[in-house]
Formats: structure tokens, C-alpha cells, sequence
DNA sequence: GCAAAAGTGTTTATGTTACACCCATGT
DNA sequence: ACATGGGTGTAACATAAACACTTTTGC
């Protein structure tokens, strides 16, 4: 005869929180964006976005709100990445997080100063700072993720803009996979699925324009839909 | 000034627990194991193996802890799939859950009355019973993930006893893919990685014999970890 | 001796890799 | 006119797919 809640209630619970891990592509390298930590514990320190879960909220949308509150991201490809819950990975105490990975474009990169966090700043993936908590494992797993996401689901376009010329993808592929590929093999391989739409406008560069193109997602959806994969 | 703790300790908190998604092979389909539950709610209906993290206990120590206590099971493979918090999906009040999937070989299944809640028993992952919470979404997710594992990952061997025929593995692969394969074309492949080793013992069948072979993991890893892709 | 599953190679089609030159633009 | 990145096709090679018959055993 116990009320419906006292089950839930009777033992002490690990507080919960969601950490993002935030990628975009600066054109060369890819980037992670860190928020400096105003306070304790590890002050000073680069951290990770990400902050206590609400009771009355989604994880996704705990996620979403913290990217929005402490780097003025929204509208992003966010996905879930796995959940760290290390008795010891908090001095504080026992504290779960589910990790998040975001993929942002640079068109919504946040202006510097948009935040209301003290500072946050976008790192190459290559020389990172010394994290606070456990957030280099985290990284060192959703920059994993990304290597194997990004082979067979076409999740590079979340890190372009909307127009985009295939140079540009090759070189995101190429930052991402660690390797060089093979610019007539890549170009042939890519539009030979044909979710990838030409454009009659060019980049201007400094050199001859470079045909420009937008991913068609109902075209990709459409073919994914029917049992196609992607792969590299 | 404030103590270590007091932050942490602030806010009201959801409840964690674990639940895990177990599956096992019995020679023709893939099963799940599921326990009855005896308490509210949803007592009487079939649900995962799960419980409430300890505050001292990592995850997946949680995990492997409430396997044993529910199901008699240790020393299983068993790797973290996904966290499900939706603040709706118990009538109790906010509890998010870490879900893990478990693989056990047929020597490992726990024996009738092996468990000590009240019921345990394996279903066929094609006919499964109404599920308490949302579990039936969390073993979809699951199978979707071992779908897409085993093409990939030699997790197969983790179903199959010890020593197995090559029949045996490739029924194995249809039930999971949920496709025929081809004879010779399957031990080909298998056989081209070297990690199958072939046995001087064969299956007493009703019929002619079959060779026994087994998974030579540290060939396996050594292969792995030398940038090779295994691929159906 | 027959039913049932085990075992075995070759051919064809498809996809992947390697590779070098001309083109269009800005300076 | 030259430097820079954009754009294009083909041949060799490797991998995947299709396919049928003989062998061994229990009954």
C-alpha cells in the first residue's frame, strides 16, 4: 500500500547532468568548442558545455538548452553519444552525465561574445587543452564516433554550409578520417549517389570558381529508406 | 564558501537505473530474455532486467550487478547501448535509465529457477510480448544495434558455444540480418580472416558430421588493431 | 539405399585504386 | 604570362556474387 512514489524515493540518487561535445570545421582542421569554467571545481579550466538535467525534461532537450545557455548554439545536429557514470569522475560527488555530440555549421558558429558563459573558444582537435573532469575520455570518444559515423552516414553536411563546393567536402573528409583521398576517385564516388545537387553558381576564390552544391536530404532519405548505405 | 557537496546537492534529482537488453541464440532465431515482474507497476507484465544504480557502483558494474541478482548471469559481454530519459516513460516519476545489451552463449544460460524473481524466461525476438515502461523501444534500439554491430564486429562468437560449426555461425548471421546467405561464399570469407580455427573434432549430427572450430580472439585483435576491417 | 546436411571452385560482374593533363580565373 | 586550384577518364586490380555437385553419416 505505498503511494506511487516512495519506491523511487527511498535511496540516495547520483545527480545527472549532459555534456556536449561541440564539432565544426574551420575549412583545414577540425574544431571543438570549450567553455572556460568560472567556477569551482577545476576554475579556469576548459570544459565541455553541458550542465544538470531538469526534472522535468528530456535529455535531448536538457542538451539543447544548456548549448543555447552557455554558447548561443541552436538548431544543431545533436546526438546522443553515451553516458559516463565513474564514481569518481566528480569531486563533487557522484555525478552521471549523458554525453551528447554536436555537429554545427559555420554559418551558426556563434558570434565571439554571444554567450553568457565567460568565455568559450573553438580548438583544434589536434592540440587540445588538459579538460576538466573526465571530458578528454569523452572527447577521445565522440571524435571516435565521428571517424565511424561519418563512413557511412552522410553526417559531413551538418559541418559545411548549405552551399558547399566538393573541394571543401573532401577536405572535411580528409580532416576527419586522418587521410588523404584521392580527388577523382572522391568526386566520382560522391556524385555518383545522386543526393548531391549542382548548382549554377560558383565560388568566387582567387583562382578558378569551383562549381558549388547542396545535399538533398528527401533524395538521400529516400534511398536510404530503401536499404542503401552509404560507406565512404 | 560553500562546502564541496552543496551544489551537487541543490536541486531535486531523477532516479537511475539500468536495464539490459539480453540475447541469446538457441540454433534457429535470436532471443531475449525477460523477467515478470512482481511489483507495480506493471506488475505481472514482462520487462527487462534492471534496477537502480548504487551510488557507489559504476554503470556498468550496476548493470552486471542486477544481471546476476535477476538472472543468474556473469561474465557475459555486455556494452552500453543508450540512455533513455523521457520524463513521461515512468508512472513512478522521473527515472532515466542506461540501457546495456547483454550477449550469452547457450552454456551460459541461466538455468529454470536460476533467478530469483519470480520469472525469467527467453522470447523470440519475433514474438515478443507487450513490454512495462518503454522497453519495448529500448530492445528495438538494441536490435537494431546488433544488427549493425555484427557486420562489423566479430560479436557473433559471443552467441555460439565455444567450439561451433560453420552452419551454426551462418544461421546465426541469417537470424540476425534477417537474410539467406550463400554456402560457399560465407566460409570463404570467414575463412580468409584466420581467426576461425578449425577443430579435430566434429558435431555428432543425425547426419554427416561437421567440422568444430573456434575464435582465435587474440588473432582477432591483432588484426584489429592493425587497421583491418572485418565486414560480414 | 536413401534422406539430410557437409563440404568444395570457378566464372562473371562490380567496385576500387592508381594515375596525368588541360582549364579558368586573379594578379 | 604565370601561379593556383578546378575539373575530367581509363586501365589494372581486387572483391563480391552466382551457381551444382560429391561426400559422409544415421536410419
Amino acid at each position: 500500500m505505498n503511494g506511487p512514489m516512495s519506491y523511487t524515493y527511498k535511496y540516495p540518487r547520483p545527480a545527472l547532468t549532459v555534456d556536449c561535445v561541440v564539432f565544426g570545421f574551420n575549412g583545414t582542421g577540425l574544431e571543438v568548442l570549450l567553455i572556460r569554467r568560472g567556477v569551482e571545481p577545476f576554475v579556469g579550466s576548459w570544459a565541455l558545455p553541458g550542465g544538470f538535467v531538469h526534472m522535468d525534461e528530456d535529455l535531448e532537450t536538457a542538451a539543447r538548452r544548456e548549448l543555447l545557455e552557455e554558447s548561443g548554439l541552436s538548431g544543431v545536429f545533436l546526438e546522443q553519444l553515451c553516458t559516463f557514470g565513474d564514481p569518481g569522475r566528480d569531486p563533487r560527488g557522484r555525478v552521471v552525465t549523458v554525453a551528447f555530440y554536436a555537429l554545427v555549421r559555420p554559418d551558426q558558429h556563434p558570434a565571439k561574445g554571444d554567450t553568457d558563459a565567460s568565455d568559450a573558444a573553438w580548438f583544434d582537435t589536434a592540440k587540445l587543452p588538459p579538460l576538466a573532469f573526465d571530458h578528454g575520455a569523452i572527447l577521445e570518444v565522440a571524435l571516435e564516433r565521428l571517424r565511424g559515423k561519418i563512413r557511412y552516414q552522410p553526417v559531413g553536411f551538418e559541418l559545411l554550409p548549405e552551399r558547399f563546393t566538393l573541394a571543401q567536402l573532401q577536405g572535411l573528409y580528409e580532416a576527419i578520417l586522418g587521410r588523404p583521398l584521392d580527388k577523382r576517385n572522391f568526386r566520382k564516388k560522391l556524385l555518383a549517389f545522386d543526393f548531391l545537387v549542382p548548382l549554377d553558381d560558383y565560388s568566387g576564390g582567387a583562382h578558378r570558381p569551383a562549381r558549388l552544391h547542396c545535399f538533398d536530404r528527401a533524395k538521400y532519405e529516400a534511398l536510404a529508406s530503401k536499404g542503401f548505405l552509404f560507406e565512404l
